[in-house]
DNA sequence: GGAGGGTTAAGGAAAAGTGTTTAAATTTGC
DNA sequence: GCAAATTTAAACACTTTTCCTTAACCCTCC
């Protein structure tokens, strides 16, 4: 079975990385081009997301779908139509609104523009009223 | 860019045995067979464990390289290694000797037969006195 | 306008991962 | 001991990822 994520190639950028090299200096370290480097570096990072995404999604097995937040909607809206879904639910979220509304925009940032929702996204209630986003 | 590691299928294996459904329920929803859902669902659990180390990575960045335990070594050799090399660096491991031992054979049971090391594996430490091993 | 740092795109070869089937174990619950 | 549930192994087609090169493009700071 094989280890985490990256490879080793993507390890050894990341160290170097962390060490305050430049893309070219590792280059030159280990005989590529800073070119490579640099994707080599793009995929290190992806991979990381990933795996944060893999166990964030282990929560929405625990969690029941408590509803969608519809492409166009204004992000300033999204909490009263939560707290109104959860409501229903017999479950109390354990976010405030403001603390509701920062865990949304970083659950994944693309997906908002200013206020807006881009895409739409899927909002997942546990029994303890943490909120997961998908 | 591709989302978590997890994919649809494995996924929806999770979802249906989190519901408390055999193996042969679900080949049977899914139209396959009882041993592909487990194949599927032994890889999502095994991309689960891959989620983990590779965030578990991330804090080796932090840390130093303390040493490196050479092919052959006797496993039993290793705590004392350990301890005088980071006494050098002026840090005090986290681990007894026992537990120590016990880390680095699960940190990549394959590395290891029996008693002895059978791959170069690299120590890192960080300032906690935590060790890492890849 | 350069220089230095970073990014992107296109293309290719090798490696790794996925879903599947079939058939043979192995474990677990009465 | 039986039957159901689970696991494993081998093999195959298919897709994705990785690392690499080359060549170009974007910033920022002199």
């Amino acid at each position: 079975m094989k280890q985490g994520l990256l490879t080793d190639r993507q390890k050894e950028v990341l160290r170097y990385r962390k060490q305050g090299l430049t893309q070219q200096q590792i280059a030159e370290i280990i005989h590529t081009s800073k070119a490579n480097v640099c994707t080599i570096e793009k995929a290190a990072l992806e991979n990381i997301a990933r795996a944060r995404e893999t166990l964030e999604f282990l929560y929405t097995l625990d969690a029941i779908h408590l509803c969608t937040l519809k492409s166009g909607l204004d992000l300033l809206k999204a909490p009263e139509l939560i707290y109104a879904e959860a409501e229903k639910q017999g479950l109390k979220v354990k976010y405030d609104t403001i603390t509701l509304i920062n865990r949304l925009r970083d659950s994944n940032p693309e997906r908002f523009s200013g206020r807006q929702v881009r895409e739409d996204v899927e909002v997942y209630i546990n029994n303890d009223g943490d909120l997961y986003f998908g």
